[in-house]
RNA sequence: GGCCCCGUAGCUCAGGGGAUAGAGCGACCGCCUCCUAAGCGGUAGGUCACAGGUUCGAAUCCUGUCGGGGCCGCCA
């Protein structure tokens, strides 16, 4: 139920039936037709920029549109008052009744409240984390983490068929340098002296896997030489690093579809069959590259290299596939990734990288463009960095020689459902700074608080509610007679509430869940206002003496309190029954 | 040199063609005999970086400039 969806559907069939009466010329392009909440509540209900958007098509003058259709909507039921003003906008004032309504609504659909079938149950892979699996997830792959999954479950809400994917880059050279470390981590098991050289990982977590590798193979694997060991050591580790990262995940509450392999992907030939596929559209080539502008590099030189022709599909310059010595650049396995999730039969493809990957986006949109035929658009949203704070200053990574600031550093300091929220009240493409003294604070400067605590003063009513005798339960609420409600401070809230539907497909629309958390703190900021208003007029309280009263008035504060349940639950965070 | 992101109140940030640009913090003034005051109401605070352009209408779209960040050969 989306009564912003329904008022505009109104509109536009007055707008036809206008059409129809040669009020206005046929053949208007209606797309741009908008039902809004005007930014001035005192201006009403909704506003429509109809009139001001058809006058030039029509050949007519605005406000003589908008006064034939205000006449015209001014005949249904639901509106109370139209009213045309400023250059040519359409103020609607909607009767009590559709407020109540949406209330109905909420309380009826429950957490669906809200749903879209916008996506039309387009497949979307949503490929996010993918950290390497050389270590334990960090900060920056925390908040690509906590994005990649709001997403999803927004796309999911808004009528996607969404898959969460994690690619696990166990194919490169990373991976060989994560053996070398692990190994160096089993020789330390067996009484020996590890040699951690420059450019391996010097971190603590690989001793584990160290001590793992000498319980499985003893001493077995000592003074051999590297060939001899290096595939298995290596398979070893990525599958513990693998189980670490899985383990992070959960405690985060992130739950992933598939896991891909980089190294499977290679190994069935997907590579060249991928480039194969290029080549047959004439997209690949041997050829040499300009050096990059502004500084060279030091021992730049003229290749030759098998060149991918990305520039056909938007890159700025094409791009190498395979090194000058014949082996595949780390682009090669991407592009069999790609291929593959395109020839799997999905309709849109969405990676979340880290900003880093900035200068990589080009090339993978061109790369699916071209496998797809321009069937399958990509969408890369970049996650900025988090600089993370504490005491008032920049929180320094820890000095211990290849530690950093974890997952679960933070998670555990802050708490799942801390740390997703706040990951998401900034959009994707901006910095965030968390600082964990404000995260963990209780009061309305921190927002997850905030939320958590209108949500909390539901409930709360409801068990007083019920203390007292009155049942308070959905079924029982969904029946309520909501003519009682009716009073302003009422009326906004439900006003609030009946945006949801409406701000879930723009979030989707926009792929924005950080919107979500703000509607949330809008939606918060309005409860506690009605809250509040009970305490100067008792009026207003939602436990009256009267049963019905109550039901009526406690099925209003559900009802934001269901939206407030869903929200978060797109975000991934717990409602809060109580604040402890 | 090129590409991407950012620039909105003292601070942190929403808004991304529509009316008088919003919120929180900080400052100031108020509100608990009463469902959780962990809250609420009010006051003050703005050249939406700058300059052009498109439009009936620009903080929003386009171009350029300035400032901040990121990335830029066969590293992954």
């Amino acid at each position: 139920m989306n009564l912003f969806a329904e008022i505009r559907a109104l509109v536009i069939a007055r707008l036809e039936e206008m059409v129809a009466s040669g009020a206005l010329p046929g053949g208007l392009d209606m797309a741009a037709v908008a039902v809004e909440p005007p930014r001035d509540g005192a201006h009403g209900d909704m506003a429509t920029n109809a009139a001001m958007v058809l006058a030039r098509p029509a050949g007519q003058p605005p406000r003589a549109i908008a006064e034939g259709l205000a006449a015209r909507l001014a005949a249904d039921p639901r509106i109370l008052t139209a009213e045309v003003a400023g250059p040519g906008f359409l103020n609607l004032r909607l009767a009590p009744e559709s407020w109540r309504g949406v209330v109905r609504a909420a309380l009826a659909e429950g957490r669906d409240f809200g749903r879209s079938d916008i996506g039309r149950g387009v497949r979307v892979n949503v490929e996010f984390v993918s950290a390497n699996p050389t270590g334990p997830m960090h900060v920056g792959h925390t908040r690509g983490a906590v994005f990649g999954d709001a997403l999803a479950a927004l796309l999911d809400f808004a009528g996607h068929a969404v898959t969460r994917e994690y690619y696990i880059n166990d194919g490169g050279a990373q991976v060989d340098v994560l053996a070398r470390s692990a190994y160096e981590r089993y020789r330390e098991a067996n009484g020996l002296s590890p040699e951690i050289a420059e450019g391996l990982y010097p971190g603590d977590y690989l001793i584990p896997v160290g001590e793992a590798l000498k319980a499985r193979y003893g001493d077995s694997l000592l003074d051999r030489p590297e060939a001899d060991w290096l595939a298995e050591v290596r398979d070893f580790a990525t599958a513990e690093m693998m189980q670490m990262i899985r383990d992070d995940l959960a405690l985060l509450g992130v739950r992933m579809d598939v896991f891909t392999s980089e190294k499977a992907i290679t190994a069935s030939g997907k590579i060249e069959e991928a480039i194969e596929t290029l080549r047959g559209m004439g997209l690949i080539y041997e050829g040499t590259l300009e050096p990059p502008k502004g500084k060279l590099p030091e021992d730049w030189e003229e290749r030759e290299q098998t060149l991918f022709r990305s520039t056909l599909h938007g890159d700025d310059v094409d791009r190498p596939v395979k090194k000058s010595d014949g082996s595949w650049t780390y682009f090669a396995p991407d592009i069999a990734y790609h291929w593959d999730k395109v020839s799997r039969g999905f309709d849109q493809l969405i990676d979340v990288l880290g900003a880093d990957h900035g200068g990589y986006v080009k090339r993978l949109k061109a790369v699916v463009s071209a496998l797809s035929s321009g069937r399958v658009p990509l969408e890369v949203k970049l996650i900025q960095l988090v600089k993370l704070w504490k005491n008032g200053e920049p929180f320094k990574m820890s000095k211990r020689a290849g530690t950093f600031v974890t997952l679960r550093d933070v998670v555990e300091q802050a708490g799942p459902d801390v740390t997703r929220f706040v990951m998401l009240t900034r959009k994707n493409d901006a910095a965030l700074d968390f600082d964990f003294d404000k995260v963990l604070e209780q009061s309305k400067d921190n927002p997850v608080f905030y939320v958590q605590y209108a949500h909390a003063r539901v409930s709360s009513v409801i068990r007083k509610a019920t203390e007292a005798g009155i049942a308070a339960d959905d079924a029982t609420l969904a029946g309520a007679d909501l003519d009682h409600l009716g009073h302003e401070a009422e009326l906004a809230l439900a006003r609030k509430i009946a945006e949801w539907p409406r701000l879930v497909e723009i979030a989707a629309r926009g792929q924005e869940p950080h919107r979500i958390a703000f509607y949330l703190y809008e939606l918060a900021s309005d409860l506690h206002a009605l809250w509040n208003r009970g305490n100067e007029d008792g009026s207003l309280r939602f436990v009256q003496e009267d049963k019905g009263i109550s039901q009526a008035k406690i099925a209003l504060a559900r009802a934001a309190g269901v939206v407030i349940s869903a929200g978060l639950g797109i975000l991934g965070v717990t409602p809060a029954e109580e604040m402890r």
